[in-house]
Order: structure tokens, then C-alpha cells, then sequence
RNA sequence: GGCCUCGUGCUGGAAUUGGUAGACAGUCUGGACUUAAAAUCCAGUGGGAUUUAUUCCCGUGGCGGUUCGAGUCCGCCCGAGGCUACCA
């Protein structure tokens, strides 16, 4: 296919029911698709399901039914919804991640991600339900309880899969500068997320000891400064140091101690500072993170903010070795070093690179490059998601399946009870004997993070049906990249970072020639409501809300109403509105019109009723306008010349998704047309109606049949020939001394000196130049006259 | 605290990327049609002044700068929003 275009809006998670914001998110992909296909392309625009994830389980214990039952009855309805917006979806391509004929052959990748290398088995914490016996996410974890139960959420060490994206952390970041079409927002939070930071890691002894601290810093040029080191609490010394008992006092304590105050005990230990020589206390902090770099610091107060705070605390010694003359301490800016021996007189630059070569030479250190990107654990402990393909022998060792043994399929008769994960207690599922060594073992019973499922489904939808491997990669590789990806901000990190680790993966697994999923990102904007509470702070619908005597009372109790900010539609909050019933009130083509209405698409939109009511009265004008007849009517060059103008504009507006602004251009024509009476029986005619086709399918249909005759499967974007918008007669604009005066008709391409002597006598110009001599003549041609009077 | 984005009429927003600020829409006001309402159509709608005009002055958060010319570029300040949060 060589014309293609691979246009994709982030699928949804079947809740049930589309809300507006699917609807923003499908119009604005379809207006651009459609366009896409009228200007010839050949349009890919595929649309699925993200249907595991815990909703479906909640829901399952809720309602008294079963995730895939529910999920599944989910699926149908919102296919019915969309089927009402007139979108142009390759319904053919349809997927749903809960199908067995997708995770199979995400199965089937775990594996070689496995064999890769990418994939590896560690012991981490994570946050414990003790009442649903069940592993929480961060997001799922509210003031420290279970967003659910409410129950204290525990810190608990469980043996987790984990994917090994640090291993491509250097490539995501960089490669990020070559995502032109992305927003720059979005890359700034994904390069911050990567974190990357250049610095060392150095090595401290231990007196009288055989242990060693290792030590990452961006600022080893502080070194000679250093007075302290700072352990975190998991770090691995401490074992050798106290016992479980002392470690889980201290942890109470900082556990118990306000989120910004930095507290801390001091070690029998001390640690030599490599350069120096000098003996440091060494401390066990709660300000130090034990999930980045070694979990341990060196303490230099006189250039680090939280150093500075902890030393004066605990009344540490507090060495200046860059020279800030009166600046007050904790100087942490660029200066010139002193007390530090050899690198007295440096530039930090310059003497960070002296001090990591000294390293290097002593043995006591090496230059490197951290990140704050972790490795992303996959484990989920939860029925209603893809199995992680491996099984547990009786002695404890684990072996991932081979792909002859795939699919692990997820067992439908399991008992939702809403305690831990059905998958364990389901014995006939899980006991097996091994057909590859005949002995008993047990299968694995997390599944795998949602996440994964969205990571890679914009590549099976290329190859959905294969039945036998994840995708056929000439198919990929030809298809592929996606052109255009639209979806919500809110995806800016997760979501799109894994997908694109997931590209590189498969890359390198795979044939693929492709490093990046996604060419151009579009991240639209969310759909917000007026607020409204009564006296008791409860919510109030605000078609519930009138104004009468000017005030805004509860129609229903006619009580007093305040009114909050225009927020994101939420349930809880009462301002939804719901697509079924504006679509019934209002139609199709005016909800479609609406959503692009009134701010740009990467904006916000606010919903009111006079804006659709709006959008409603440009649909019936337009259905009004075409109905007319004007037949016998001449169209002169100055209209044809304004008409094509306008489609002109509309076809860059498209183009830019600035949909605003193609409807803006959408209702200049019709105001236009209408006082003008064009007569639009003819070609030009069609070609207006082809402009209005990506926003209005339907209505342009019908339209198009009753006026020609004709049917719209086989149109193209009309070809604008620049002669008809060219003006050769111009209203130049002229300013005296910078300052606007008035515009002067002439002859595009004219010569300033041709025209000056002509322009002068005009009367508003004279006046303005009366006894003032030319200093300068300014011409931007055809763009602008300053003429400059003294 | 750090990073980022954004401040334009009553409101949402335009402004060819440094060249006539306020397109288009909403709101409101007045008028036409109607027994009436809705719909529709017409006119007006940044502020101020005045001789009411093809008029003048001011005006894009504030102060300064660059430029023939700044909503747009630069510096500082004020305000709103987003992300991140002791990342050594």
C-alpha cells in the first residue's frame, strides 16, 4: 500500500457506556480520516477494546455476574453507541484484548521477551489489601488505604515478573527528538519520567571493615565538602549492622514523622572518604530513596538543600569548597571551587571531569549514567486478565511454557467472591503435571498488567486474524508506523512510553523496521461542565438548575444552588451528559459539530446548552440553504473567488486539526452564501458539500442524493486552483511612523516608487504628513507600506 | 520546591507566525414576522471622547527593552493551570 494512512484513536475500555469524552476523541479521528480517504489516501482506521482490567471484576462481584459475561455485554452495547456517531471504522480489524485470540500471542511475546532477556523474575514490594487479599496499584491506594475496603494498605515483598524497559531507558529518551509531531508537553514529561542524569558512582570503605558503600552523585565536585553519609532504610548494610527488630522500629519512626521533616540515626559505623581520607558519620535517613541509585548518599550541606537542612539538624559540620563569596549557604549553583586541592579554581564542569578521572585511576569510582525510569512490574494478582505463561515445580523452581503449550487460557467457572484472586483457589486450573518433564507443578496465577494489552494492539490490528503468530511482519512493516494517534493527555507517560518500549522490543525480536509506534501524537482535550451544589454541598444536576428572581435555584426543591467551576464530567460530581440522549435531541451531525466547536481540540471544551443548541441551528441551516433555489442565478468571480477561499482554508484547517477554526470557516461560507443567494446546483456546489463531508456523513449524504442524484462512496477533495484565490487587486495596508492609517487599493506585485506619488495625495495620508519630511520608505511587498515622516 | 504551559471584549476563541487586534460563535439589547411563544430574519454589542463621522484617543495581566512596526521576540514582576515531587 503505498498511499497509506494509519489514522488510530486509543481504544476504550469497555465501561459500558460511551461517554462525551469518546465521543470528542471519535469525531475528531473521524473528521481527519475521512478527509485523509477524500484526498486519496488509503486510510487504515481500525477500532477494539482494552477489555481486562479490574472494573469487569468489581462489577462481577457487584451485579452477581462474570467479568467475561459482563465485559462481553459491555462490548456490544458501546459497538451499538459508536455505530451512532457515522464513524468510518475498519469494523473488519476489530480486536478485544480479552480474547483468546489476542493474548495467545501476547503469551507468545512474554516468552521471547523472556528469551530476550526483557522479562525476569525479582522479589519487590508492593502494596497489600489484607482485606480483598489482593495487590494494589499505586492509584488504587488512597491515604494509605484501599480504595475499596479502606483497610491500611501493607508493604508486602512478593515475587513479581518485571519487564526490563530500562534496558532501552537511553534510546526512549533520545529517540524522543526525533518525534517531531508530538507535542513538546508530552516529551518534556517523558524525558523527566526517564530521568536521566550524568554523574559517578563512587566507592567508600568501611573502617575496620570489609564492606563497602556504593554511591551514585551528579556532583562528585562536592566531594572535598562531604561531612556525612546518609543510608536509606533497605539499604543492605543495615542487615549487617542491627537486627529485623531494630530496622522495623526505625522504619515506624519514619513512617510516623511529617512527609517534609528529615530525621535520622547514626550508624556504629564510619565511612572514609576516598579522596580525603577523612572519617564521616554514617546515618540512616528517611530522605534517602532506596529505588534510586545505590540508596545511599554522600552528605555535602554547604552546596545541597536537604544535606544543608539534615547537617544543621543533627549539628554536622558544614564545608564550603566552592567559593560563593557572601551568597548564603546551601549554595548550589555553578562557582568556583576552593578547598579542594587539586581541583581548586575549576569551573564545576571542569572539575567534576578532573575528580571522575581520579576516580577512574584509584579504583574508587566510575563515570555513570542513572536513570530515574524503574524496570515496570507486570504481575497483577487478578483473575480478569491475560495469563503469565509459566508454571512452578514442587522443589520451587519456575519454567516459562514453550509456545506449543500456549494458550494458558483463562478459566471461565471460577467463583467471584471479591477475596484475593479466584486463579488460586481454582485447583483443577491451576494443579497440573507438566507434559515436558511429567511433574507436578502449578501454574502461574498473576496476570499480567493492562497495560501490556495496550502496548502492542496498534500492530494486530494490522495482522488481526493471523492464526498463527502475533503478526505477519511484512504486513507490519508496511503498515506501520501509525500516521496519526489521537487520544486523552492523561496517557502522556504510561501508557505511551510502554508502547513505545514495546515497538523497540519488538524490534529487536522480531523483523521489524520500525523504532517508533506512533509518528505524530494528537492529545485532545477534555469535555467539562458547570458544577452546581445546594446548601448541603450535595451535587445537583445542572439541567436540575434554573434562574429565577436572579437567582440560581434546584428546580425539583427550589432551594438555592451555588455554582462551582466548570470540571471534568464525572459521575460524582453530576455534570455528565449523556451521548445517547444528545445525539436523540439533537442528531448526529449537530453532536458531531459541537464537539468541535468553540476551543481548539487540544483544549478543554466546556459543554453548554447554548453550544449545542448552536451547532443544531448550523445543521438545519444548512439542510434550509440546499433546500432553496436559486437556479437561475449567475455566480460572478468575486463570489467563485470568495467560495474557494474558504474551502482553501478548510482543507489547511483540517489538515492542522484545527477543527475550530474549520467550523468558523464553515459558518463564514453559509453567511455568506446565504445573503449572496449562491446558486449551488452546479459543481461548485458539490465541491462545498464535499468540504462539509468529513463533519457532517450523513447529512452531506442525503443532501448530495437529493440534489444530484448521486451518492457519496466515490468523491474526492476538490483540487483548488490557487488562480481562483490569488487577488490581483489588493487593499494594501499603510502606516504612517508605524502607526496604521488607512488601506490603499493597487495592483498586486506594484513598485513603491510607481505608487508613492499617488499615495501621498490621498486625503487621509496628506493630512497626516503636512509639513513633515520622508525620512524612510518601508515596503514588505504586498503585505504592508510604513512610511516613516519626520 | 522543580519543570512546563497559558494570560486577548461579558464568554469561548481568531489574528497568514513580527505587519489593519477582536474573524467565527455565544450572550445580551433593539427591531421584523406572530393573537402569543418558539423558530427564522435584520441591526447593534472592547472602553472612552466628540462636531455621531469615511472622526479621534486608549486598549491583548503589569513594568521595561529590541524594532520602522510587538498580542506575537527578550528581561523582570504578578496571576491561573498542568505534571512532578527529597531523583543526590
Amino acid at each position: 500500500m503505498k498511499n497509506k494512512k494509519y489514522i488510530l484513536e486509543m481504544f476504550p475500555y469497555p465501561s459500558g457506556n460511551i461517554h462525551m469524552g469518546h465521543v470528542r476523541n471519535y469525531v475528531i479521528g473521524d473528521i481527519y480520516a475521512r478527509y485523509q480517504k477524500l484526498k486519496g489516501f488509503d486510510v487504515i482506521h481500525p477500532m477494539g477494546w482494552d477489555a481486562f482490567g479490574l472494573p469487569a471484576e468489581n462489577a462481577a462481584i457487584e451485579y452477581k455476574t462474570h467479568p467475561q459475561d459482563w465485559t462481553l455485554n459491555n462490548i456490544k452495547k458501546m459497538k451499538e453507541q459508536l455505530s451512532t456517531l457515522d464513524l468510518s471504522l475498519d469494523w473488519e480489524k476489530e480486536l478485544a484484548t480479552c480474547d483468546k485470540d489476542y493474548y495467545r500471542f501476547q503469551q507468545e511475546i512474554f516468552i521471547d521477551f523472556y528469551k530476550k532477556g526483557l522479562a525476569y523474575k525479582k522479589n519487590s514490594l508492593v502494596n497489600w489489601d489484607p482485606e480483598d487479599q489482593t495487590v494494589l496499584a499505586n492509584e488504587q491506594v488512597i491515604d494509605g488505604k484501599g480504595w475499596r475496603t479502606g483497610a491500611v494498605v501493607e508493604q508486602k515483598e512478593l515475587s513479581q515478573w518485571f519487564f526490563k524497559i530500562s534496558h532501552y531507558a537511553e534510546e526512549l529518551g533520545n529517540s524522543l527528538d526525533e518525534l517531531s509531531e508530538w507535542p513538546e508537553k508530552v516529551k518534556i514529561m517523558q524525558k523527566n519520567w526517564i530521568g536521566r542524569s550524568e554523574g559517578c558512582e563512587i566507592v567508600f570503605n568501611i573502617e575496620d571493615s570489609e564492606d563497602k558503600i556504593n554511591i551514585f552523585t551528579t556532583r562528585p565536585d562536592t566531594i572535598f565538602g562531604a561531612t556525612f553519609i546518609a543510608l536509606s532504610i533497605n539499604h543492605e548494610i543495615l542487615k549487617a549492622i542491627f537486627d529485623d527488630k531494630i530496622i522495623k522500629k526505625i522504619k515506624i519512626d519514619f513512617d510516623n514523622c511529617d512527609d517534609k521533616e528529615k530525621i535520622g540515626y547514626e550508624l556504629p559505623i564510619i565511612a572514609i572518604n576516598p579522596v580525603t581520607g577523612d572519617k564521616l558519620p554514617v546515618y540512616v535517613a528517611n530522605f534517602v530513596l532506596d529505588t534510586y541509585g545505590q540508596g545511599a548518599i554522600f552528605g555535602c550541606p554547604a552546596h545541597d538543600d536537604r544535606d544543608f537542612e539534615f547537617a544543621t539538624k543533627y549539628k554536622l559540620p558544614i564545608r564550603k569548597v566552592m567559593d560563593c563569596s557572601d551568597e548564603e549557604l546551601p549554595f548550589t549553583e555553578d562557582g568556583v571551587m576552593i578547598n579542594s586541592k587539586f581541583l581548586d579554581g575549576m569551573k564545576k564542569d571542569e572539575a567534576i571531569e578532573t575528580i571522575i578521572k581520579y576516580f577512574e585511576n584509584n579504583k574508587s569510582g566510575n563515570r555513570k549514567t542513572n536513570y530515574k525510569l524503574r524496570d515496570w512490574g507486570v504481575s497483577r494478582q487478578r483473575y480478569w486478565g491475560c495469563p503469565i505463561p509459566v508454571i512452578y515445580y514442587e522443589d520451587g523452581s519456575y519454567r516459562v511454557l514453550d509456545k506449543d503449550e500456549l494458550p494458558v487460557e483463562l478459566p471461565y467457572d471460577i467463583e467471584m467472591d471479591g477475596k484475593g484472586n479466584p486463579l488460586i483457589k481454582h485447583d483443577k486450573w491451576r494443579n497440573i503435571i507438566c507434559s515436558k518433564t511429567g511433574k507436578r507443578a502449578l501454574r502461574e496465577t498473576d496476570t499480567f498488567d493492562t497495560f501490556v494489552d495496550s502496548s502492542w494492539y496498534f500492530i494486530r490490528f494490522l495482522d488481526n486474524k493471523n492464526p498463527d503468530r502475533p503478526f505477519n511482519e511484512e504486513i507490519v512493516n508496511e503498515l506501520m508506523p501509525v500516521d496519526k494517534y489521537i487520544g486523552g493527555i492523561e496517557h502522556a507517560i504510561l501508557h505511551l512510553l510502554y508502547a513505545r518500549f514495546f515497538t523497540k522490543a519488538l524490534r529487536d525480536i522480531y523483523d521489524l523496521k520500525f523504532s517508533e509506534p506512533f509518528k505524530e501524537l494528537f492529545t485532545q482535550g477534555m469535555i467539562t461542565h458547570k458544577t452546581y451544589q445546594n446548601n448541603e454541598n450535595a451535587w445537583v444536576l445542572p439541567s436540575d438548575v434554573a434562574i429565577k428572581n436572579k437567582k440560581l435555584i434546584q428546580i425539583s426543591t427550589n432551594q438555592e444552588v451555588k455554582e462551582g467551576p466548570s470540571e471534568k464530567m464525572s459521575k460524582s460530581k453530576k455534570n455528565v451528559v449523556d451521548p445517547d440522549e444528545i445525539i436523540k435531541n439533537f442528531g448526529v451531525n449537530a453532536t458531531r459539530a459541537f464537539m468541535i466547536s468553540d476551543s481548539p481540540p487540544e483544549r478543554d471544551l466546556e459543554w453548554t446548552d447554548a453550544g449545542i443548541q448552536s451547532s443544531k441551528n448550523l445543521t438545519n441551516r444548512i439542510e434550509r440553504f440546499f433546500s432553496k433555489d436559486f437556479d437561475n442565478k449567475k455566480i460572478s468571480e468575486d463570489q467563485n473567488k470568495f467560495i474557494y477561499k474558504n474551502l482553501y482554508e478548510m482543507d489547511k484547517n483540517i489538515l492542522n486539526l484545527s477543527l475550530n477554526k474549520y467550523i468558523a470557516n464553515i459558518f463564514t461560507l453559509f453567511n455568506y452564501m446565504e445573503k449572496e443567494q449562491i446558486n449551488i446546483k452546479n459543481d461548485l456546489g458539490k465541491k462545498i458539500l464535499i468540504c462539509l463531508y468529513p463533519l457532517f456523513p450523513s447529512l452531506i449524504n442525503k443532501i448530495f442524493k437529493d440534489l444530484f442524484d448521486q451518492i457519496t462512496d466515490d468523491i474526492k477533495w476538490p483540487l483548488i486552483d490557487e488562480k481562483f484565490i490569488i487577488e490581483k487587486i489588493i487593499d494594501l495596508p499603510i502606516q504612517i511612523n508605524g502607526k496604521f492609517v488607512t488601506t490603499y487599493k493597487t495592483q498586486i506585485d506594484y513598485k513603491i516608487n510607481d505608487i508613492y506619488d499617488n499615495l501621498i495625495t490621498t486625503p487621509k495620508i496628506n493630512e497626516k504628513i503636512k509639513d513633515k519630511k520622508l525620512v524612510k520608505k518601508i515596503n514588505v511587498q504586498n503585505k504592508i507600506i510604513n512610511l516613516i515622516f519626520n
